[in-house]
DNA sequence: TACAGGTGATGCATTTTTTGCATCATTTAT
DNA sequence: ATAAATGATGCAAAAAATGCATCACCTGTA
């Protein structure tokens, strides 16, 4: 798109916060780029970045006016996505920011889906916790996000919820597979796994056992859920997870690849919120907002 | 803008639908036009104009760019009025659309009022009625509308409403002007200027007529504000107004320029509400928004 | 304190893009 | 039939964008 070189070379000096890195991104020379800046900064009537020893910054009117660039670029992409929908191409691209947890089998079976019916639409999947996804949202890197309790900015827009129980992760030889619901006082003194502190189940987990007074032993602490389901394979320790980041048929007790999944109580560890949404008062792309009609529909069914 | 300069061309092209026409008024040979629209349609992938004998006309695809240009454009107004708020010059342009109601006492005054304050910002009064200006503010030809009665559109955001009686005016010596209020039978045989079937005080009287079974003499049909005053001093008929259209004090029963108003009984004729506001989803240019602020303020102190 | 290594800005020659003229192929109204 | 519109296109001229070399400046380091 011709008509948006200069801006989309504004955006990428202020990601860059140096001209001469970004010409060396946008494959052009630093002059050329620096003098596309000047000329903007001329039409607006005053600059938009600060000029420091180390690089630029953005001013005020700078944040003001890449703001409007970053609405711009995805309005424009919203519009492709409209054009190439009515032409019956059916392409489009959805750029989704999760937490870890629907990275496992949620997403992918999703996706998958998806694609089975519109293979010309193409994915862009990033791996950030609430805050920074909803930050993703904001500077419009990302058009939907799947957050796990809590949200924290009323810029996010959700457009359905799913209640999630933790469950506790184990192999299926473990001590606590025999029981059905698990008390968080079955696990004192038991190994347990714990996700990392920005992690919506950690939160939920810190609440229950702050009121209990109970202190879990903690072997190890991690954001991954692959180490996680690979760890309790070889040691008897136990995860945590909720319903959507297991494997299907997991929640109804059967155990897949030797791990078992049970609930705890939810007198001792309230249900936390899976949220879907984007950016409020952001129109979405066509083929944005049929994935997320997708995702809507399969959470239900979970 | 040089960065809008395409886009500028292609929206100008859908409003002239021909391009030797827009480049006339561009001040561009059509050679340019044409080869600048036939570059965008390039770099969009599909055509945004059918090519006619008699020029150009949108297509689908067309219609949808052309409503994202207007959006990048009235987004641009917003972010460069917002620029010079915060660089103190209170610079900033508004485009305002209403009914002939407003145009006579109440628009000027507040636009006074609020030029007093921040004289680098320009005007834009365009009258159009219900329908038309709702359209206009779809296309973004205009901020705020000032609308009374029906909304039609579930697009036109109301801020602020204001409940306006029928008023019926006429000479001071008419003899209609003794009566503190005035009932639909005292109408009766009674030569009228009428406002036209497009205007929300017609509409009004239209309901009060047809229940109460009653025709009047309508010696004459006009959406002239202007018109109906100045003829209502010449010859003794009765014309119609709503407070907000009339000088102020006239409701209160004095007279200005030998006119004198009277309220209509509500039991005949209900009373209209006048409509402020916006298009859905639209953020408004800094100086807009404050005007619109200032148009409420006056509003309930009529 | 001197200096090396980084930054953005600028003059000038070169390349690329845009524009205007002349003209063509079509369609519509007379 | 013909005249008068329309948009498209080849080609040369004008304008704009780019790249190179270099300047002026700041910062951290020896």
């Amino acid at each position: 798109m011709r008509f948006m070189t200069s801006l989309r070379f504004i955006d990428a000096v202020a990601r860059e916060k140096s001209i001469r890195k970004a010409a060396e991104k946008l494959a052009i020379t630093s002059t050329a780029l620096n003098r596309r800046i000047l000329q903007v900064e001329d039409e607006i009537g005053q600059p938009l970045f600060e000029r420091l020893a180390s690089g630029v910054r953005l001013n005020t009117a700078g944040e003001i006016f890449v703001q409007h660039i970053r609405a711009q670029q995805a309005d424009l992409a919203r519009v492709q996505s409209q054009l190439a929908d009515l032409s019956g191409v059916r392409r489009g691209h959805v750029r989704v920011t999760s937490g870890s947890e629907t990275l496992r089998h949620f997403l992918p079976d999703v996706i998958a889906r998806y694609r089975a019916e519109h293979n010309a639409v193409t994915f862009d999947i990033s791996r950030q916790h609430g805050e920074a996804a909803e930050a993703a949202l904001g500077s419009l890197e990302a058009d939907l996000a799947l957050i796990f309790e809590p949200i924290r900015s009323s810029d996010f827009q959700t457009i359905a919820t799913a209640r999630q129980a933790v469950y506790c992760c184990m192999a299926e030889t473990h001590d606590l597979a025999r029981l059905d619901v698990i008390r968080l006082h079955h696990l004192i003194d038991i190994p347990v796994i714990m996700p990392t502190s920005q992690s919506g189940v950690r939160q939920l987990l810190n609440v229950g056992l702050m009121r209990r007074e109970i202190n879990l032993a903690m072997m190890l602490e991690t954001d991954s859920e692959e180490f996680t389901q690979n760890y309790l394979q070889n040691e008897k320790v136990v995860g945590f997870q909720i319903p959507i980041g297991l494997a299907k048929y997991m929640t109804e007790g059967r155990s897949v690849n030797g791990l078992i999944a049970r609930p705890l109580d939810t007198q001792d560890i309230p249900q936390g919120t899976m949220h879907i949404g984007h950016l409020r008062g952001r129109v979405l792309p066509v083929a944005a907002a049929k994935f997320m009609d997708l995702i809507i529909t399969e959470l239900r069914e979970r």
